[in-house]
RNA sequence: GCUGGUAUAGCUCAGUCGGUAGAGCAGCUGAUUUGUAAUCAGCAGGUCGGGGGUUCGAGUCCGUCUACCAGCUCCA
């Protein structure tokens, strides 16, 4: 047998053709090979197991690397399934896939699983891994593995599905098989401290026509100290879920009258009034005007827009005056009424024409949440009307506005390119030229995106912002829409500079996304101490006696007159007390005044982050506070 | 909308086997006049989500509607 030359970590090693990744590991050592979840041959992942034929770069991966963790929870997944089938043998088993945290395996099962049957399966699960079963490959040619799996129609179509000339391998361990491309792990044993979270409904193939299975979420780690972090993250999050923040803050509420229509309260509404402060003044410098267009307007114009075809089941209707109308899910068609109010030169263009538009959609009751999914928001819109040749550039300077707006808050993005659907409108040449624009656009600003495959909108591809918060989770926020329908359907005009009528592009472009969702990504974000600038109360004077009162509200009037937000806490309890509740309140300052401040003129100042300052001179702090707030510092 | 779960005072939650409701915090009143994360006492507060059914009797059991929660689907 010949030589390979396999280069790890740049040491050039040499092994027999043939060795498995398993085996490299083994050579290192010991501790590499238990560690050992998947490997990269080149820039393939594959499995342990796989002979090696060739002079390639190898990389023996672990739990921390991203495809070593998919390895290692996809195991998790068959252990699952595994426990299951010892408990339940009626089960048949669908997918159980490794995803972003951890793994799940749908089940079809004539039990309903509680959490107490969580708990004896993960107590199954735990006498699997200490039995330390090999897990095995093989594969199977398509008649034999639909012999294999006859008695389980959803694997029998996974297998008809597979494209022809592929090989269909399963995994086995101990008493237990399964249908899968793998890479998996050596050994059941290698699963080391899991947990299983819950377990909820998931319809076969993400299709709500076909059978509700139930979905099983767990998550592993090598060792239970990571387990226990881990969970200690999720009750993290809990803490900060913007749900329970918003009540407790006192900043927005959602009653049974209006499910998905939130209320906004008056600290909520400082703060929202305050982010909309801000997003007029960058709209204003980044050249945008602003317009509001009605919120109901009549069936026909929808119908010309399109959205009737392509939205109607999401929209709510009415009737005034024996006409149909309907509320507007989206503002385009309203700001298309305004650009045809006159005619345009080719001289205004790209005319940036931004809308705080309150739209409705009806969203299915089960997809409410908080104020990330509502029935009602308000989208910082603006359509961007230009020529062809502009189309780049403007799509840069929006990509600018919204580093610099996102960059404020200290969020950082993923971007995402969504493609042409299948329900489209337009021909595919522009949807063409539109998507590569899009690509190239932000390709030369130096950024990389994903590709989602058939997600655009219905007028045009997009790229989609999706903020990532303090927990690593994903909100999408912002979104650049190149829409060449809606001015074909307007019939938008402009006139060039060769005299003649041309039709311009239009693009459609939301920053924030909903001034509702942003608020609450926010509020997670600062697990509700919003910097000095956003917050709804941004000092609180605290007077410790009764007789400190007049000093206080006199503190007050100077923070009033510096165009801070300030309240006295003037209620008969002691001063302990009060600092607990505006901490707990979140509030970034705390001036603290007795018989000592008011006879030096000084305030004793506490700030939310590092607690007692010592006394500072009244006009100081305030002039200190005031500067954070102008410079909106984090 | 679908699957599963939940709904008791303003909030967070007890309430056993079916025998007509309880705590802490918040609120109100009074006392206290306070020096960096909860002063004390008293009072008040609930058709147990809605409307049905079973039962001598329902917060508790059953079905139904509504809302919420975890997901699926969808999406700003």
């Amino acid at each position: 047998m010949e030589n390979i030359k396999l280069t790890l970590r740049g040491d050039v090693r040499e092994y027999q053709s043939g060795v498995t990744a398993f085996e490299v590991a083994q050579s290192i050592g010991a501790g590499l090979a238990k560690a050992a979840c998947a490997a990269k041959l080149n820039d393939k992942v594959i499995d342990l197991r796989t002979p090696i034929t060739e002079d390639a770069e190898l990389s023996i991966l672990t739990f921390d690397d991203p495809d070593g963790k998919h390895a290692y929870w996809h195991s998790s997944s068959h252990v699952l399934a595994q426990a299951i089938q010892h408990l339940y043998p009626q089960t048949l088993f669908t997918i159980g896939p490794a995803i972003e945290n951890g793994f799940y395996y749908d089940i079809d099962c004539n039990v309903t699983f509680t959490p107490e049957i969580l708990e004896e399966i993960e107590k199954e699960m735990v006498k699997i891994i200490k039995a330390d079963y090999p897990i095995d490959r093989y594969v199977l040619s398509r008649e034999d593995a639909l012999e294999k799996m006859k008695d389980n129609p959803y694997k029998v179509e996974l297998i008809n599905d597979l494209p022809e000339g592929e090989d269909i391998s399963f995994y086995s361990q101990g008493d237990f098989t399964d249908l899968c491309v793998g890479p998996h792990v050596m050994s059941t044993g290698r699963i080391g401290a899991v947990k299983l979270l819950n377990v909820t409904g998931a319809y076969w193939r993400a299709d709500a026509k076909n059978k509700m299975l139930q979905r099983v979420y767990g998550i592993s780690f090598p060792k239970a100290s990571q387990l226990n972090e881990y969970i200690e993250k999720l009750e993290e999050a809990k803490k900060r879920d913007h749900r329970r923040l918003g009540k407790e803050l006192g900043l927005f509420a959602l009653m049974d009258e209006g499910p998905g229509f939130p209320f906004f309260l008056p600290k909520g509404m400082v703060l929202r009034n305050t982010l909309i402060d801000y997003w007029r003044e960058v709209h204003k410098r980044y050249g945008y005007v602003e317009i509001s267009t009605p919120i109901i307007l009549n069936q026909e114009l929808w119908h010309r827009s399109g959205h009737w075809d392509h939205y109607k089941d999401n929209m709510y209707t009415t009737v005034i005056d024996d006409q149909d109308y309907a509320v507007k899910p989206m503002n385009c068609p309203g700001g298309m009424l305004v650009y045809k109010l006159q005619p345009h030169s080719y001289r205004e263009l790209p005319l940036r024409v931004a809308e705080l538009g309150l739209v409705h959609r009806h969203e299915l009751s089960g997809a409410l949440h908080g104020l990330f999914r509502v029935r009602c928001f308000t989208q910082d819109d603006a359509h961007i009307f230009m020529t062809r040749d502009q189309m780049k550039e403007e799509i840069q300077n929006v990509v600018r506005l919204f580093d610099e707006v996102y960059g404020l808050f200290g969020l950082p993005y993923k971007i995402e390119l969504s493609t042409m659907p299948e329900d489209h409108m337009g021909e595919l040449e522009d949807w063409q030229f539109a998507e590569q624009t899009l690509s190239e656009a932000i390709t030369e600003m130096g950024k990389s995106f994903e590709i989602n495959e058939g997600d655009g909108a219905f007028y045009g591809p997009k790229l989609d912002f999706h903020l990532q918060d303090s927990l690593d989770r994903t909100w999408q926020c912002g979104t650049v829409q190149l829409d060449f329908q809606m001015p074909e359907r307007f019939e938008l005009e402009y006139v060039g500079d060769d005299g003649d009528k041309h039709r311009p592009v239009m693009l459609h472009r939301v920053v924030l996304g909903s001034i509702e969702r942003f608020i609450g990504v926010i509020t997670e974000h600062f697990a509700g101490a919003f910097p000095t600038w956003l917050a709804p109360v941004q000092v609180m004077v605290i007077p410790i006696s009764e007789k400190h009162l007049e000093y206080a509200s006199k503190v007050k009037k100077a923070l009033d007159d510096a165009g801070l937000r300030a309240e006295v806490d003037d209620r008969n309890e002691k001063m302990g007390y009060k600092i607990r509740e505006a901490q707990l309140q979140k509030i970034p300052y705390m001036f603290v005044v007795g018989d000592k401040e008011a006879e030096s003129g000084t305030v004793s100042l506490r700030s939310r982050k590092d607690g007692d300052k010592g006394a500072v001179e009244l006009s100081e702090a305030i002039s200190r506070i005031a500067e954070e707030n102008r410079s909106r510092s984090l």
